[in-house]
DNA sequence: CGCAGATTTGAATGCAATCAACACTGGTGG
DNA sequence: CCACCAGTGTTGATTGCATTCAAATCTGCG
């Protein structure tokens, strides 16, 4: 299935495609053939800022990556996670000017491919355009599912549910030991994502402990109980609209 | 600039598309041989409903539409809304199984744009497709935005924001006197889309009152003190991507 | 060991939700 | 024309969830 042979930048982009919707031996040559340079970020730096306007997409290829703003008296909000074959920056193909930033959570290898060499390949190869416009469309879907997430439900809920997001999404990527997952956030990047305060994510995080949800030592999270996380955080992956076979991966 | 002959449908979809980027002659000429189906909606009517499957993609001719997720206890979260020329499904081109609900607000007419009709449409001007692409990333823009308000901003800004953003846009597709909106919220919408209970809303806005910010009187809205709403409110219009001209009306 | 970052705890405050009425508005039918 | 009614807006009182401030532990690491 995939070429032995290929770059992990290379292939990281075409597992990615692959799990967005098919892709012809031709359009996979073409994947192949792309330009990508590769820089590394160490945890906490910044990739992207702001009013940047950067002339090529950035794929991660290793790490974990946030999208966030800042705002005004030092606080921040991050508006969405990345893991590895995501291309958090592809809007800037067509919105020049950034309107948030991008920092790397932990230690991220970031291959960037020019804009021109992807507008190229969009011109040459219409069917890999449309899954990079489903990858942004996906993007909205899991904004909206966030959206909710921030505006209507109780910070027990909204930490359980981020919690079984990102379960389901590093499972999908490989990133997975059975129920458990190496986490890259500290309490107060949670608390950054779902509007709370670092304290009362301890307190929360405390709460589900005692009821046997989830367990979080140290850098690990596991779920220990799995329906009872997902219905403590109103959780359905539909909105991450996972293919089948990746979301079976997931289970 | 628009053709005088042009069926208002094509004329709307022209404009919007124009106000995204350049469409030459030739892409001006399909746009006017799209096949289009209006239907009208009364106000609180139902357009779609999270789990739908369409087969169209509906433009919005004339009203005000919002899009919105249901939760389990009675509560719901209002995800955006929707002025003449949007396209708020053009994601069910991608994405099969609508993952929100969509409604009419006031009174609405809708043009139905079957998806094989865009498909070949996109194939055959690639530039129209990457204006249609476009559109969806600005419309992840102003979620991110969203997702700032609900989650790190006061009720009082949340309010003041969500004014700010319905004034310009409204009046970059032409729709205000002045200073002055006839807004199609109430207060109880207004509170689904910031995350606040109607009650609230309601204080807040007597606060703004007060304090010489903005009007509201029955179905009017309008701003007594731009300045001072959009710094209440911490509003940069940046992220709604307007085009300068467009920008420039808005002003 | 010592330090910085992260987590945890306690106490006090405050913002917004909730509950419960009441007033206002426009539209309908008797 | 008026009475009625549903939806909307307004007010008051109370409750409670989450913030804030402050300080104490814990952890990994140079």
């Amino acid at each position: 299935m995939t070429d032995p042979t290929l770059p992990p930048e290379h292939a990281r982009l075409l597992r990615k495609l692959r799990s967005l919707g098919e892709v012809s031996p031709e359009e996979a040559g073409a994947i192949a053939a792309l330009p990508m340079r590769s820089r590394s970020y160490l945890p906490h730096q910044p990739i992207l800022l702001e009013g940047d306007r950067p002339e090529a997409c950035g794929l991660i290829v290793e790490g974990f990556v946030h999208r966030y703003k800042d705002l005004a008296q030092g606080s921040r909000q991050i508006l969405s996670f990345h893991v590895p074959g995501d291309i958090p920056d592809l809007l800037t193909m067509e919105l020049k000017s950034l309107d948030h930033s991008l920092a790397a959570v932990t230690a991220t290898r970031v291959a960037f491919i020019p804009h021109e060499a992807l507008r190229a390949l969009g011109a040459a190869h219409p069917r890999l355009w449309a899954l990079l416009w489903r990858d942004t469309l996906v993007d909205g879907s899991i904004f909206r599912e966030w959206m909710v997430n921030l505006g209507r439900r109780s910070a027990h809920a909204r930490i359980a549910h981020l919690i079984c997001e990102l379960m389901v999404r590093f499972r999908s990527v490989g990133l997975t030991e059975g129920h458990a997952v190496e986490s890259p956030l500290t309490q107060a990047e949670l608390g950054d994502a779902v509007g709370l305060s670092t304290v009362h994510v301890n307190r929360v995080l405390q709460e589900l402990r005692r009821e046997g949800l989830v367990e979080w030592r140290g850098r690990r999270i596991s779920t220990q109980d799995w329906e009872g996380l997902t219905q403590a955080g109103g959780f359905d992956p539909g909105y991450l609209h996972l293919s089948p076979e990746t979301a079976w991966a997931a289970q």
